[in-house]
DNA sequence: AAAGAATGAGACATTGATGTCTCATCTGAC
DNA sequence: GTCAGATGAGACATCAATGTCTCATTCTTT
């Protein structure tokens, strides 16, 4: 049982220690391991014991983050229901890991990789999916494409992760801040009353 | 006179040497001081004699888009008339300079310096009080903070950049893209007629 | 309590980018 | 054509971060 106690801990140490870091790259994304170390709470002997090196970790890193956007989008059911109320629990599962894809705006270097490079693209092809419906559906614009509809929204969701890390936006305020935003525009509508 | 052409060419070599460190550094902030020379058209040495150091280089580049984000307000003249036509003006006068924010939303490090930093506030208070304005007009929603609309436009802005310096964008349809989908969200409007 | 595993602290080598220097070449002014 | 200034190419030293190692300590399991 020995085995099995290791390999569970090894789990959610791997784990912790990625949230740990997402929380000092996000930021700072060229934070020292010394630092990243210090943040998840261990010693940079056991960063590495973890992870081999630097890439992998940021590598890992984007990995979750990737995995994390995936599943929020299957909990968020985005292909069903109708669009508008699809995008909005989109927020509201994506807005808890908004760091994260703080994370995966900033470090552009990711995309390097061709396995993070597809899995992104499965996903922001799944986003823009959404978009298209939309707007087939009538409900989102179509002077807007359905590509920058999907940009736009990636970036402000990164820029909920970043406003809210760094105490700008409150994060009981995020999700609605950015749903309204996002879905209604900065101008007030003219008083249906 | 020698002197006089001296002072002028090394002017503009600076200004164009930062114009190439904008395009390399917003998208890879981390890219190496050959890429930037190369990016140039100069040498690295010749890149060290313009500017003492990495640190300085940056610095330099921070400092010229604040410096344009600034003329851009100032051309927009956001501080007079209705608040709605005021962002219509900056957006017009700030995309052909998005990169340059995209730069500065992600060089984070920058702000490490006061003088940055302090600049970074003027101008950052500056559109925090016109979404005030406006709000206080009646023009811009009052349920998002003033705080939260101006960082959501400059992210935005910034996401502008890079997906015009990507490709993703067309240069031709950045700013309408951009003024539309921050002023009037992604929501079609119930047809008016 | 004893054995084994994991960790932290620190020393050490390695690596890659930066900063500095020299020298040959080029350009522009006269 | 000559000369001063500017540039590019490259060698070289420096330095900081990374990656590797050892060893004492702590924690876990039995």
């Amino acid at each position: 049982m020995s085995h099995l106690t290791y390999t569970r801990n090894m789990a959610t140490d791997r784990d912790s220690v990625l949230e740990a870091a997402v929380g000092v790259l996000s930021r700072r994304p060229t934070a020292h391991l010394d630092e990243i170390a210090r943040a998840a709470g261990i010693s940079r002997a056991t960063l590495h014991r973890i992870f081999p090196g630097r890439d992998a970790l940021i590598r890992e890193v984007g990995a979750l983050g990737l995995r994390k956007f995936a599943t929020a989008l299957d909990s968020a059911a985005i292909e069903t229901g109708d669009a508008q109320s699809a995008l909005r629990r989109l927020v509201d599962a994506i807005v808890p890991d908004a760091a994260l894809c703080a994370f995966l705006a900033g470090e552009n270097q990711l995309y390097d990789d061709p396995e993070i490079n597809e899995l992104w693209e499965i996903q922001d092809s799944r986003v823009r999916v959404l978009f298209l419906r939309g707007q087939q559906e009538g409900v989102f614009r179509i002077e807007l494409s359905a590509g920058w509809l999907s940009e736009a929204f990636f970036d402000l969701v990164a820029g909920v992760g970043w406003a809210v890390q760094d105490g700008r936006l409150a994060p009981r305020d995020s999700a609605y801040s950015l749903a309204e935003l996002f879905l209604g525009g900065a101008l007030r509508r003219p008083d249906p009353s």
